[in-house]
DNA sequence: ATACATTGTCTAAAAATCAGACAATTAATG
DNA sequence: CATTAATTGTCTGATTTTTAGACAATGTAT
């Protein structure tokens, strides 16, 4: 007797516009501090060419970053990345409006930070070796926050394809570039303390292929960055300053 | 002094056809078991109303996924979900050489299920517990693969629901969704042995609001899995027939 | 003052999608 | 066996999004 089933949902199509996706991509590329602030952006023609879409498109995308206040436009010099993108205040009150979200991201990256850990102790090249070393390096010599965030999202990045597991790569990319929105700001110097020692640990595992203690290492590093994260946001330890 | 980044890589812009998006959602649910060999679909303005585009471009996913051959259109009795969409032999073919792919997302279920299952046991309601008490009824009295199949899916992806956790559920269902690919078989019967205890033994934990036990259970449970699977994809064990 | 790269603005066309109408088909019904 | 009713097959025209390209406006650097 066919017939339809009852509970059949399959979700919905939803359509997102080029130039949505551009302006996604490019606050990404903010947020994750490939740009920095002061940074000059690619004339339009390239900029259009590099992502792939038309420029008036591209166009679209800009006008909507504009408006958010990521970019502003000295007019024939070109595109640069804002100074400041909102003020400390509303960043702070976003963040506490986000933290249910910012929290669920944590308990994902709790789930797959450490195995990616262990994948990649097991299974890492000398060269992703070298890639995680030099990130570590550029986490402690640098001297703005948005340098840090870079190095800091490098060296997670790094691991992760280590890991030689696609699938891990990809939810872990995508995990960094959620948690990064709402700390967009400038104020925020989250992880900075722990940091450090935690990493050199994490690199000492990958070394010695040491996948179990990786992962150990890996999941003690996530759970304090997010407990650091939460002190911050409810506002328990304040401000702190990158070292010198 | 201002200058283009070097290294300036943001991506592209994929535009995805709403015709192609609508395909993947239905190829989906047929692959998640939410739709079963012979089910009937709804008719082409229902469903295009459901998936919320139009009716020519729903048509446009139809003709896609007949090629395919996950659905056959019987004139004017409306959209059947197709008896086999491949060959056994054919579908074995595949699987070896989807073997690596197949591990990763094992290594990635592992990664996330059992924190699913731990904050599943947390945060669960009593309808959540009821959902997965139904989907092991279901399992129990299951008399073909595709059934059990979709009753076993159920199980999984109302501990992700109940995890509260929308990173999770959504990392959980990409992942069951490419596990279910291959697996598409009328020839395997994978998980069918140890899963039923298995299973109970996670419902427990559930029902008790253990966490730390449910991920136990739920990682060696995923792994067990894993294991039967590679047994059977490189024809150690072999066949097995339900249970009656 | 002038050159020049860049943004601002416009037009025309192509592609995708939508909304709706109507014909064709055949299982089910009486 | 004829009729009904639901469904797919097919078509048209409008709307939205995107593309490709041309040209003017701008203001910095030489």
């Amino acid at each position: 007797m066919t017939k339809v089933h009852p509970t059949f949902d399959v979700g919905t199509v939803e359509r997102v516009p080029a130039h949505a996706q551009a302006a996604t991509l490019l606050r990404r590329a903010i947020q994750l501090g490939y740009l920095m602030p002061s940074d000059k952006l690619p004339s339009e023609p390239d900029l259009a060419k590099r992502l792939g879409v038309s420029r008036v498109t591209l166009r679209e995308a800009i006008r909507q970053l504009e408006g958010e206040g990521y970019v502003t436009s000295r007019r024939p010099q070109g595109l640069f990345v804002a100074k400041q993108v909102e003020s400390a205040a509303k960043r702070k009150a976003y963040m506490r409006e986000e933290f249910k979200r910012i929290q669920q991201l944590l308990d994902f990256r709790a789930a797959i930070e450490p195995m990616a850990a262990r994948l990649a102790a097991r299974h890492r090249t000398n060269k992703d070796l070298a890639a995680m070393a030099a990130s570590i390096r550029a986490m402690e010599v640098a001297a703005t926050v948005p340098q840090f965030r870079k190095a800091d999202s490098n060296f997670h990045l790094a691991i992760s394809k280590a890991s030689k597991n696609a699938y891990l790569r990809a939810a872990l990319e995508d995990a960094r570039a959620g948690m990064f929105l709402p700390f967009d700001a400038r104020d925020f110097t989250v992880t900075w303390s722990s940091s450090p020692a935690d990493h050199t640990v994490i690199l000492d595992a990958m070394r010695e292929r040491d996948g179990e203690r990786a992962a150990r290492a890996m999941e003690a590093h996530v759970i304090e960055s997010g407990r650091e994260m939460a002190d911050v946001i409810w506002g328990k330890r304040g401000r702190k300053s990158p070292p010198d």
